[in-house]
DNA sequence: ACCTGAACACCGTTCAAGT
DNA sequence: ACCTGAACACCGTTCAAGT
């Protein structure tokens, strides 16, 4: 037991545990619940002893990034351009969706890692694989945005903590009440609700993420093969 | 002096002037300078009095949110849906811009207020106008995502901090160096770093990030259009 | 040379004591 | 009834003192 504890304690640490162990803390306690002092007490180190393997917080945050970038599937070989991409993304998307705090240690990050450098150097060369322009494929990626990573930002997410659409534990004639406020105030976003909900409750299923997702993918691939199959081009042709 | 002093504390404090003074102090100093006691400081009150009129901090970066959907134009009437909401969206986008704080704030935003309620309501509203069916709405709501506010997630953003492409002080000769390890290992990102740049620097002037809005949000727009008029629904034709 | 306890300068928020 | 000082339970990070 003691001597187990002390086998632990042994274990050197290293940039790479420090960055396993704040991905699964983050897993499991969430991202709100990630502080330096909470993963050294995780690792059973001072929490100073993190700093000799990440420089601050935000090379934490950096790192778990790199470990995310890391279980994305290399781009599938020998496939037309559009599936390349199509695989790639959902892979992403599927990395994503096994650790909830991705998106939003994504969306903070301005400083680009060599892993993230990395798969946006590969990414890119999906589309220079297919023959696009450079100029097309510039444009291209820019437009992708965050979707390269497999995620929107969800208009309509529910999700987070429990008491989401607000009218969840009140009595029927509350909600009916609710239900009427909304009806004036926000037509329009009860006609979409509703319609797609199958009930006449603003709380009802809400929306298939996968779905969206990849009606606005496809979407926009499908834009870029317009444009790359007419040769389309930022600047005014010149040849 | 004093007595102007005085009048200032006098002034008694509001939801208002709480919101207005918090949007002031992010605006000057970022938000990560946003904090309570900060933003108590600034009003000349005692940080607890802020709890008076915002719950807690969540409830002041919502409000903040508030105040940023009310500068934003209303939609234009009498256009066509595209127009409309091409409008609508740059509108925010000015908004946004204004707001250096505004991205970060409503990415990490979960619950909608009535104003931002309101803001999306009006903007399905557009559609619906235009003839689309609720069901197009609803998906084509989900495919503009965070573009409704008039940003997307910035690849290449090097924007934040001074000490962005990272060679920016160094010699020529490291320059160089950077350049030849950049070609090296990220050879896709260089060429459209480069083509986009017309300068042999990677370090260069980097995008335009206005044409990249309008290039995406036109490329979406189109495909909407194009789905309208073949009538497409997420639903199997049944008539 | 390495490691770490204590300390610093902050947070958001609670709560009981003051007017 | 209102307001607020002090306190609580945290942060990330520094730094000098210990081994």
């Amino acid at each position: 037991m003691t001597q187990q504890a002390e086998r632990t304690r042994r274990i050197p640490l290293s940039r790479d545990r420090v960055l396993t162990a704040a991905v699964a803390l983050a897993d499991e306690a969430g991202i709100e619940a990630l502080s330096m002092r909470r993963l050294a007490q995780r690792l059973g180190v001072v929490p100073m002893a993190l700093y000799k393997h990440v420089a601050n917080k935000e090379e934490l945050l950096d790192g778990m990034v790199d470990v995310l970038v890391s279980e994305i599937d290399p781009p599938v070989r020998g496939a037309a351009w559009n599936d390349a991409v199509r695989l790639r993304v959902l892979s992403a998307r599927n990395a994503l969706l096994r650790h909830s705090w991705a998106r939003q240690v994504l969306e903070s990050r301005n400083n680009k890692s060599p892993a993230v450098l990395g798969y946006m150097d590969s990414f890119i060369g999906m589309f220079l694989a297919g023959g696009f322009s450079i100029d097309l494929t510039h444009h291209v990626m820019h437009a992708l945005g965050s979707r390269m990573w497999g995620f929107t930002q969800e208009l309509f997410q529910d999700s987070g903590g429990g008491a989401a659409a607000g009218p969840a534990d009140l009595g029927p004639e509350a909600r009916a009440a609710v239900f009427r406020e909304m009806a004036e105030r926000y037509p329009n976003i009860l006609k979409v609700a509703t319609v797609s909900a199958h009930e006449d409750s603003v709380a009802g299923q809400g929306c298939d993420d996968q779905f969206e997702f990849e009606f606005a993918l496809d979407l926009l691939l499908a834009g870029f093969e317009r444009l790359h199959r007419q040769h389309w081009s930022s600047t005014p042709a010149k040849p």
